[in-house]
DNA sequence: AAGTGGTCTAGACCACCGC
DNA sequence: CGGTGGTCTAGACCACTTG
């Protein structure tokens, strides 16, 4: 992954945009970047639209490609980028020590919600797991997940403690690659307030969401909580038109 | 726009797609795909990238191309509008009445963070526009805008308690194609309070943005607070592999 | 006119899947 | 092994912006 052409080329501009290391908030143009990473100019353009579509960096034709002022003011230690969800990595990659604290785990009946979500029938079982997420000995999220127990019929209390997701990669050899999500906030409730240190006036960011296998089939329902102040949600958005 | 050959091979095969002209669930390969329109396999390529992207194909390495067996279902079950946001569109269709109230009209001068988000230099003005939108008699959100004034020099009073986007297409015949955005929760200060009738318990979400003009020009910096109910963001993930 | 991003082509080679 | 999608190159021409 890492060793694509357009991957490094991502990599050292979104560092180097990070480090501030073009302060007229402009990148140079493709062709120069072509020759300054010598590679074809369709792994740059390859490489800005990842940028692009992450909201860091917006081209502008017949003038140039921008930095995105929005992407570095107030960046929570925790952000989502549009179009590309990366929990633990974005963590690990600020030296950080994500972890797990698991707070049940359980099999249960699909009730109706969760069945029409995952697509399951009267009568099918789900896991039932609840997990407090911390960073650097920090909570910040309060994560429950359904999960089906016919698509991972052997889960454990150790692999919930890890990554669900890096187990089924491994062992079912499927993997998640997409998901729909709904983020709202909320008012905090006592779990909340109690878990994750929150004043009752302090609010908590809910991301709701569906994951599927590559295949296309429905494998998690999850809500996750979050403190307030490490969600942050960017998004780079088409209106109307195309 | 319609008439780019990328585009032209994507709005075919969604057609197809959506006629169920692919019974298999599979689309043919992309090497047949370029001899069948007479275009290149990048050209092919990009149209079921964008397809895949809006989550109607996927892709699986060594195996082929599929339709997506949740795109039909889905889209009554969820209604996600990633890469489609219509504010007054949505509640339109919902037959109720969008208000605005204007809270304050002013010009003032760009500060530094302003300056930035939008490429101004020392000593631009901009319009300063703060509204509250209600919904049937219902305040739901306060809305605080940046405009430069060289990009839109005759805003009125009249034009802000409307649309200033539809002002912008039908007069300056440009128009707001994208923007970035932050989604964030955040508690409620006194002013949410009284405006969006919200308890201090209570909080808001909060959407700050960049909006574009089609030729990339940043138009308009926008912080946007919401009563907590009125706040649903709904977007397609794809995650870490593609 | 020069510079910059957008689109498109043609072709090469690689990596993975299933028979 | 053949078929499929993934990556990458080199180069052409177009559309828009800016001085």
């Amino acid at each position: 992954m890492a060793d694509l052409v357009y991957r490094k080329v991502f990599n050292d501009l979104k560092d180097k945009i990070v480090k501030n290391e073009f302060p007229n908030k402009r990148l140079p143009d493709e062709r120069s970047l072509s020759e300054e990473y010598q590679v074809s100019r369709s792994s740059v353009k390859r490489a800005l639209k990842v940028l692009a579509d992450e909201g860091i960096i917006f081209k502008k034709r017949g003038s140039g490609t921008f930095i995105n002022p929005l992407y570095m003011k107030n960046k929570t230690i925790f952000h989502y980028e549009g179009s590309n969800l990366g929990i633990t990595d974005s963590l690990k990659s600020q030296g950080k020590t994500p972890k797990i604290k698991l707070l049940s785990f359980k099999v249960v009946p699909a009730n109706k919600e969760i069945q029409q979500d995952l697509f399951l029938s009267e009568g099918d079982f789900v896991y039932e797991i609840q997990r407090l997420r911390l960073f650097d000995d920090q909570p910040f999220m309060i994560e429950t997940g359904y999960i089906p127990i016919k698509i991972a019929p052997e889960l454990t209390r150790e692999i919930v403690e890890k990554s669900i997701f890096n187990y089924v990669e491994d062992t079912i050899n499927k993997s998640v690659t997409r998901s729909f999500l709904s983020i709202l906030a909320s008012p905090s409730n006592e779990q909340d307030q109690e878990l994750l240190n929150l004043k009752p006036t302090e609010p908590v960011g809910v991301m709701e969401g569906i994951f599927f296998l590559d295949d296309g089939t429905p494998f998690e329902v999850s809500n996750m909580r979050l403190h307030y102040r490490y969600l942050r949600y960017n998004t780079f958005v088409m209106l109307n038109d195309h």
